[in-house]
DNA sequence: GCGGTTTATGTTATCGATAACAACGCCTGT
DNA sequence: ACAGGCGTTGTTATCGATAACATAAACCGC
């Protein structure tokens, strides 16, 4: 940057101003400066301007997975959200595992993020507690924890999967399965299955059709495995509900190997409104948690935060929308 | 860092080795540093030590889309292979826009990254300049350009589809269509296409039915919607190849949903070997371009060059794996 | 027991940008 | 003509850790 500003012919600190956008150099100065800069293949040290600022462009996001097209949605919303403002996302994947989600952390606020982000609503004790003391800026996302950290934007993933049960019922099954949500890692998976439980009693019914399907991510393949073994054991099931989409579609394709006619003879759901529930064949009845929206509005909030018009802890809720589709009309 | 210090008695030096894993300080004493440090609340300063040792514990990574399971593996095979070293991913995705990538190279240099990945083999000629002055060792994944920039770890989109071709000929199939790759945006979709299309030749065989899908990233919508469309136009093709798995599934659907089979009446093939293709019902036939390793092996390249094992610009070619499935037999 | 080496710790200056403050020129209104 | 204000530029000290060097203690073989 001193190469820069002699060869300009101003100090450093002008060069310095040259290359914030908002800071007061004439136009025709900052021009001329910059185009010394490339010429000169000056490259900008944001290490330096950081420290020196005490402020670190950064945003830290966990999710359980990079490779799942719900949260992939979400960090879109984010990104596309906070890129306006030069906010750089720093990313890291928990692998549903608390564990890695706090060594995470731990290493994401040694960057001093301008805000954290994080995937749900559970997390180990030194997680939280690291949290809290950071003085960072948290958002928790995908849930709708009871005692959150500080801002929550999420909804209720057993609200969502009741939904889906009072549409089956409604249509008059009640030998009714659910897929999945068997491992307390996948705590949103968890959340849906016991929201299941709870329908199903709600109604009179027994929730007794309960699958594993191991640990996340749930894959296709898992979810095809689930349903040879439901086939196998509860043949007489009128419906089931999987975890996501990506599990219901691999359950599609056993039913559809093994003749078995869905949804004459069941009916499927899936969750998270994936682009394949839309494309299958039969089209498959979901619930869309509006991901993408999740970020977009978790972005603004934190732009809100920064820029002190949210000064209190938000909880914003988002509903999930019901589709019902071809496989469980 | 000078105030937990204070409180273990030793100077700010010693603390500071006490968080590098490999530095000479007595067990004990560490022990004891780090228990100050726990409870002081103390959150070591990454910005502050990338300062002053010159070096960013970064890796900046592009690719076109964050939302595409074949990146994700690769990205996911990187992070594998650089976490233990410390190393924290820096990712971007330039949605197949080299305007934005020129974008997000120029802000991960100005963070100092200790290697820079890239997705592709084309980039703007001033993206390419900022690289090639930066200093930072440059690795070029998912494609092999005939002047890198610096290490190269791919393959031949061309040649993995050639093989394909050679599949449906030695089948006694003619008549063959591609599917999408008709938009220069995605290089990789146009190098398969040209492949296609060179093979065809290759063969003696017309390449004219071309099917375009639009500008990626493809989804199974605008497979199922270009399928359509060739149905309509050359009712005739015996076998299409399409860009993407995603998008061969779509086409797949399409078929299902107009009664023609598959591979009956027309065989399918898609590419990169994604999950639903060997789920669907019938499977799909696919090229596996071994997208995890691609980002394994770029891992271990970086820790070469960094350790100093590695000097020179590295060539790596991956080859592809055919795999024959039911939708073409 | 003594030079020589290793191990463990401390001291000082520094990485590169910028916050905070000062100052200068220019305009404006009275 | 002059106080006051704004826009633009410069000066100095500083953000927090650590490289490089110096030093003290421990170890070691002959």
């Amino acid at each position: 940057m001193a190469d820069v500003a002699r060869v300009a012919g101003v100090s450093p600190m002008t060069v310095s101003r040259a290359f914030k956008l908002d800071a007061s150099v004439s136009a025709a100065r900052r021009e001329a400066i910059l185009a010394v800069a490339e010429e000169l293949g000056y490259v900008f040290d944001s290490t330096a301007s950081n420290l020196r600022s005490q402020k670190s462009d950064f945003v830290a996001v966990t999710v359980p997975s990079i490779n799942n097209a719900n949260f992939a949605d979400t960090v879109r919303g984010l990104t596309d959200g906070l890129k306006a403002r030069g906010l750089q996302i720093l990313l890291g994947s928990t692998d549903y595992d608390m564990a890695e989600e706090e060594r995470l952390v731990e290493q994401f606020l040694r960057r001093r993020p301008e805000a954290i982000v994080i995937t749900g609503g559970k997390h180990s004790d030194r997680c939280r507690r690291l949290l809290e003391a950071s003085g960072v800026p948290v958002v928790e996302t995908w849930d709708l924890p009871e005692a959150p950290i500080g801002h929550v934007i999420g909804f209720s993933n057993a609200a969502a999967v009741r939904g889906m049960v009072d549409h089956f019922v409604a249509k008059g099954l009640t030998r009714i399965a659910f897929l999945g949500g068997d491992v307390g890692q996948d705590t949103r998976g968890a959340d849906r299955r016991l929201g299941f439980i709870a329908a199903m009693h709600a109604h009179g019914l027994a929730a007794d059709r309960l699958i594993a399907a191991g640990p996340p991510p749930i894959s296709m393949r898992e979810g095809a495995d689930a349903m040879a073994r439901l086939l196998a054991t509860m043949p007489d099931t009128e419906a089931v509900i999987c975890v996501s989409d990506l599990s219901a579609f691999g359950a599609l394709t056993e039913c559809q190997r093994r003749g078995v006619a869905v949804p004459g003879r069941i009916s499927l759901a899936g969750f998270g409104d994936y682009e394949i529930g839309a494309v299958s064949v039969p089209a498959l009845s979901t619930i869309n948690p509006f991901p993408r929206q999740i970020g977009a509005r978790t972005a603004a909030l934190i732009l809100d935060v920064l820029d002190g018009r949210q000064t209190t802890p938000a909880r914003i809720e988002i509903v999930p929308n019901l589709l019902i589709r071809e496989s469980s009309v």
